[in-house]
DNA sequence: ATATTAGTTTTTTTT
DNA sequence: AAACTAATAT
């Protein structure tokens, strides 16, 4: 095995095989190596069968990649080893002993609007209005509390006494009961059945714990306490466990990550061993300067040193923008500016992904191809998510879920009141919507009418499943196409939007045949639908198109790339008003940013627009705080002969955050001179020159009160002034 | 049962 | 601005 390749402290981390180990790897610094080299030397140099090794990624792609760079090394022996996301992993396990638990192995995942649907029916059944109480925020309370393997009974234990929480539990239990009755289970079951059939049956356990020897999980700092449980348990034999992460890059807090998980490693592993990779081979020195200065900002956080022999590089780029139209056309502008060769060399990253809707206009307008990741995703579009629904139903004819998705569709007469009174039957004999459709002549309050109906859907879907099992995806998909006609429904409606949805549905059939031809050993139906479901959306990255990428900074994570713009840098967006409240989302946020920065290794482009549209409104924010956290010697300098920064404290608005603050020392920024009664962007006159050291006395209203060493107090605008924050 | 309309909500990030 | 929901008309 050739490990020249690698540096000293990455040798070490492969060559520690046994015993847990905790990987801390900053931004770029060849975790990827690492875990590959690791795994081709387990196989290699310690004779492990492939099948003896578990590695989990962070998203599929990631597994599918390192899948391929471990063969280059071993010359394609790695049959046999287990490698993908917690999820899909756990998805195997299920598979196979579904039984301890009492589940059908056919059983259905719920995506998120999956999961939505199934919490609205159940606070409508338990007449609670979701006008006072939201869905989706209660669905979040649900998934939170599974993070923690919280059961309902657990959860009602919990806050029984507390009354807020009691429509909480009341849902948590009653949703949790819908997605048992439906033979379905949601992301976060997969983790939570796999430790329940696990600890409930000590053959199924030490048959893992056996099988994995060796057991690697990447991205650590983002697990939560399930996935953190999950490895503890499958480790427990052998005990070889190698987690690799980076605490500056948790991100995922909203999706219950705990970053105590690698804080804490060396607690829950005992004699742990510690390697911290701090060399990083990505970006260069300006990069990386401007990304640890914004990071050293976490108060809470670990100080490491991250460095690089790299040169300083091209300095960073900035642009204040006047709308987020011509914040694309910069963008635009400057990728064609500096391309040399393909687009797929320039990566834009944003917040949010409706912030992606500008860029895609304009980059259609001027003939610019472009990829973009996650967002609007194809899975999710109505035509889309009727089939997948056929076709889940299909599969687990008790997805009630499903099933009234698809029920009239195409429009075929059947009205809500029939449903309800089919609903009504279900429930009262125990039974699915399905199984109550074979007894649908003893249901009195149908009339005869609704009654033929329903035995028409009735005999379409077990047309459909007759010879299933002899049957691949596609078989079943051209069934569901002839018999449900929901093709030919669309060309008989014949609107423009109508032929749109024909052409998805055809792209789907392509989707469908290219799976089929890349997984010959399972082209199932049940296969299909668990890997679309649990796809991400870096997924669907195609690495041999050319364009240029747009994709959130949350689906940048493990990503790099020559040319990054870090676009939207503004107050309420970057950090998210939503996450600005509290010190501790405020530095989830500044991890992020700290991701998008060092996603880069060439060159990075900061920019932000003055104002924004939002629902419809236009906004104006201010400059991001991050942008103030990198130095401003980092910065490129215009014409003008100023550096880009010095125009950001000049354009700045007033009622600055909270920098200015009572007691504050603060002193001029030396060479910006401001006169009196210039005119400034937003329309103010600055009152004051200020020069030299000063205590703020006072801050209300955007106005400041300074008092100056030896000039007396003087009441200044806020963020006009250049000034800056001492201590 | 379905089409139309008026009113409301949405955007934080995702396996 | 667009997408979803509930009420009303057909």
């Amino acid at each position: 095995m050739d490990l020249s390749k690698l540096n000293v402290v990455q040798r070490e981390a492969v060559e520690i095989t046994d015993g847990p180990l905790l990987v801390l790897a900053g931004a770029g610094s060849g975790k990827t190596r690492v875990l590959t080299h690791k795994i081709a030397y387990l196989i290699e140099e310690k004779d492990i069968f492939p099948s003896n090794i578990l590695a989990i990624t962070f998203t599929n792609k990631a597994a599918e990649e390192m899948k391929n760079r471990i063969e280059k090394l071993i010359g394609g022996k790695s049959v046999g080893l287990w490698m993908g996301t917690f999820h899909s992993m756990c998805l195997r396990i299920l598979r196979r002993n579904a039984n301890v638990i009492d589940y059908n192995s056919d059983f259905t995942i719920y995506d998120v609007a999956d999961q939505n649907t199934v919490v609205k029916k159940a606070m409508k059944e338990l007449n609670i209005d979701t006008k006072h109480l939201n869905p989706k925020h209660v669905r979040n309370i649900i998934s939170m509390a599974k993070n923690e393997m919280i059961s309902p009974e657990k959860f009602e234990n919990l806050h029984k006494d507390d009354f807020k929480y009691f429509n909480y539990i009341k849902i948590y239990k009653k949703y949790q009961k819908t997605l048992k009755n439906n033979n379905s289970m949601d992301f976060d079951d997969l983790i939570n059945n796999t430790i329940a059939i696990l600890q409930k049956n000590s053959d199924v356990l030490s048959f893992y714990q056996r099988k994995f020897k060796y057991i690697l999980i990447d991205e650590y700092q983002d697990t939560n306490y399930s996935q953190y449980l999950l490895a503890l348990l499958l480790s427990g034999g052998y005990n070889n466990i190698c987690a690799v992460g980076d605490s500056d890059q948790s991100i995922y807090k909203f999706r219950g990550a705990d970053i105590r998980n690698i804080y804490e490693f060396e607690k829950d592993y005992e004699n742990a061993r510690i390697i911290k990779l701090e060399q990083n081979y990505r970006s260069t020195q300006t990069i990386l300067d401007a990304a640890n200065n914004v990071i050293k900002n976490n108060r809470s956080r670990k100080p490491k040193n991250l460095w690089t022999a790299k040169d300083s590089g091209e300095k960073i780029k900035y642009y204040n923008a006047y709308s987020e139209k011509e914040e694309a056309k910069y963008v635009l502008r400057e990728i064609e500016r500096y391309r040399e060769k393909t687009y797929n060399e320039f990566a834009i990253l944003y917040r949010t992904n409706a912030q992606s809707r500008v860029f895609e206009d304009v980059f259609l307008q001027n003939n610019i191809p472009y990829q973009m990741i996650g967002g609007l995703k194809f899975y999710e579009r109505m035509e889309i998510k009727d089939i997948l629904a056929y076709l889940k139903l299909i599969q687990n004819p008790v997805d009630n879920v499903s099933f009234e998705r698809v029920i009239n569709v195409p429009k075929r007469g059947i009205g809500k009141r029939s449903v309800e009174k089919l609903n009504e039957f279900a429930n009262s004999r125990g039974l699915s919507l399905y199984e109550s459709l074979l007894e649908i002549e003893d249901i009195s309050t149908l009339s005869a009418k609704a009654i033929k109906l329903f035995i028409e859907f009735r005999e379409i879907i077990r047309s459909i499943r007759s010879n299933l099992d002899t049957l691949n995806v596609l078989d079943v998909f051209d069934k569901v196409i002839e018999k449900t006609g929901y093709i030919s429904d669309l060309i008989l409606k014949d609107t423009i939007q109508d032929t749109t949805r024909i052409e998805n549905v055809k792209e789907l059939k392509s989707g469908i045949i290219d799976f089929v031809k890349s997984n010959e050993d399972d082209a199932s139906l049940s296969n299909y639908l668990a890997v679309t479901t649990l796809q991400a959306g870096v997924d669907s990255m195609n690495d041999d198109s050319d364009g240029v990428l747009m994709l959130t900074l949350h689906s940048a994570k493990g990503l790099e790339f020559p040319n990054v713009f870090l676009v939207g840098m503004e107050e309420n967006l970057f950090p998210s008003y939503m996450s600005s409240q509290t010190e501790e989302d405020l530095e989830e946020e500044r991890r992020l940013c700290y991701v998008g920065i060092t996603r880069a290794e060439e060159r990075l482009f900061i920019s932000h627009s003055s104002s924004r549209m939002l629902f419809g409104k236009t906004n104006r924010n201010q400059i991001s705080r991050f942008i103030d956290e990198i130095p401003e010697n980092l910065f490129d300098i215009d014409n003008s002969g100023n550096t880009h920064k010095t125009k950001i404290n000049n354009y700045n608005n007033y009622n600055s955050y909270n920098a200015y603050k009572k007691n504050k020392s603060v002193k001029s920024s030396g060479d910006t001179k401001i006169d009196e009664g210039s005119k400034y962007s937003a329309g103010m006159k600055v009152k004051h020159k200020i020069f030299g050291n000063g205590t703020v006395i006072d801050s209300e209203k955007g106005v400041l009160t300074i008092a100056f060493e030896g000039k007396g107090i003087k009441k200044l605008m806020a963020g006009i002034v250049p000034i800056e924050i001492v201590g």
